[in-house]
Order: C-alpha cells, then structure tokens, then sequence
DNA sequence: AGTGCGATTGACT
DNA sequence: GTCAATCGCACTA
C-alpha cells in the first residue's frame, strides 16, 4: 500500500492555476508519505494568494521561502513558531510567491505509524492541525522544495471516494489580511481543525 | 550583531 | 477559556 502504483502522483497539469482555486481543489485529495506507508484525505486549506500580506511570499523571495516561488505542485516546508512543521504546495507559475497551507488529514493509511510519530492514540488527533499532520508524516525542512507531482518520499494523489460539501471562512492564526475568506474545509468532517464556529 | 515575532501546540485554570 | 514553550529568520542598524 501507499506505492506510487496505488495512488499515482497527480499531474501538475490538473493543479487549477489560480491559488484559491487550487486550495479548493486538494480538499478530498491524498497526501501520500514513503514511511513506507501512510496517507490522508486533505480535509482542510488555506490559501495565500498573490498580493496577500499574509503570505510568506509577499515581500519577496528569501532563503526561507524560495520554494514558494517555485512552479505549482512543489513543497514548501517551513518551522511555525519553532515547534511545527507546516506543510505547503507552492502555486501559479514559476516565480510567484504563492501556495496552499495543507491544515488537515483523515488518516487513511500507515494509522499505526503515525500513532508512533505523534505520541497520541486518538485517530482524530494524529492530524488534525498542520503541526500535527507534519509530525504524524514526518514532514520536515529536508522536503522543503520537493515536487508532489514526482517519485515520492512525499506527493499527491487522487482519492477513489466523492468528496462532500467544502466550506469556505476566514484563514486561523494570522493578522495581516486577516478578513479574506481564503480557508477550506470538508462540512462535517470530525478531522478539520479550527473552532466550531469557523466550520459551519 | 541584536531584536522581535510568528500560517501552533499542549498543558493547565 | 488562558498561556508559555521554542527557534529560525527577517528586519533594522
């Protein structure tokens, strides 16, 4: 399981161009991780778009975030408040500091893996979050600027099953352009992060 | 070279 | 609900 010839990696062609558009489509998509095994159903995203000021790449390129700037479909791996791991898919064309924040995963394969990594037992736990999910995958900065329509270690899939209604709020944790609503998530999924109120 | 600050999490009242 | 942990890095000088 979790082999490429399982889920095979989505071409960079299907990726939409547009950021927003790309953050609604990865929800009900996989991330597949070589731990050897283990995947998850993108449940939740955030959109940081071009001219955003709450976007890492709003004040141009740095040694930090060059992978942003790469063309669509890349890996942007970057340490949030010295803690966490966050997980990006870089977006639009080569050159445009623009991506996806993954927020969240239904685990789906490599379960017990991921109860390794993270240290808890809770199935709703193990990813819900972006922190999380980095840790439950072992996503660091040695992905950072990785293609996820590539060979693994780490890339993305198609899911066989429908996916449900997507709801859309303002993004968590930020202050800059803090009103736009550039967050996505699966309605009623029990794995997306984020108080109630925000997923209704 | 020094400083301030997060796209968070987990522990605790 | 509140709050500290923790550190790479962008910014200022």
């Amino acid at each position: 399981m979790s082999h490429s010839d399982d889920h095979p990696p989505l071409a960079r062609e299907e990726l939409p161009d547009d950021t927003a558009a790309l953050a609604r489509y990865l929800i009900g998509k996989l991330v597949v991780r070589d731990l050897p095994e283990g995947s998850g159903r993108i449940v939740e995203t955030e959109a940081y778009v071009v001219g955003d000021a709450a976007g890492h790449g709003f004040r141009g390129m740095t040694p930090r975030n060059r992978s942003l700037f790469l063309e669509r479909g890349h890996a942007y791996v970057y340490l949030a408040y010295g803690i966490s791991f966050m997980l990006n898919v870089s977006s639009e064309t080569q050159g445009t500091g623009t991506g996806v924040l993954i927020r969240a995963l239904e685990p789906l394969e490599g379960i017990a893996i991921m109860r390794l990594n993270r240290g808890v037992e809770r199935l709703r736990d193990l990813a819900r979050g972006p922190g999380r999910l980095a840790a439950a995958l072992r996503i660091d900065r040695s992905l950072d600027g990785l293609d996820l329509c590539g060979e693994g270690p780490l890339w993305l899939a198609r899911d066989g099953t429908e996916t449900g209604a997507i709801g859309q709020s303002i993004r968590i944790g930020i202050s800059k352009d803090a009103e736009r609503l550039l967050r996505f998530y699966l309605v009623g999924s029990p794995f997306v992060s984020g108080a109630a109120s925000l997923n209704r």
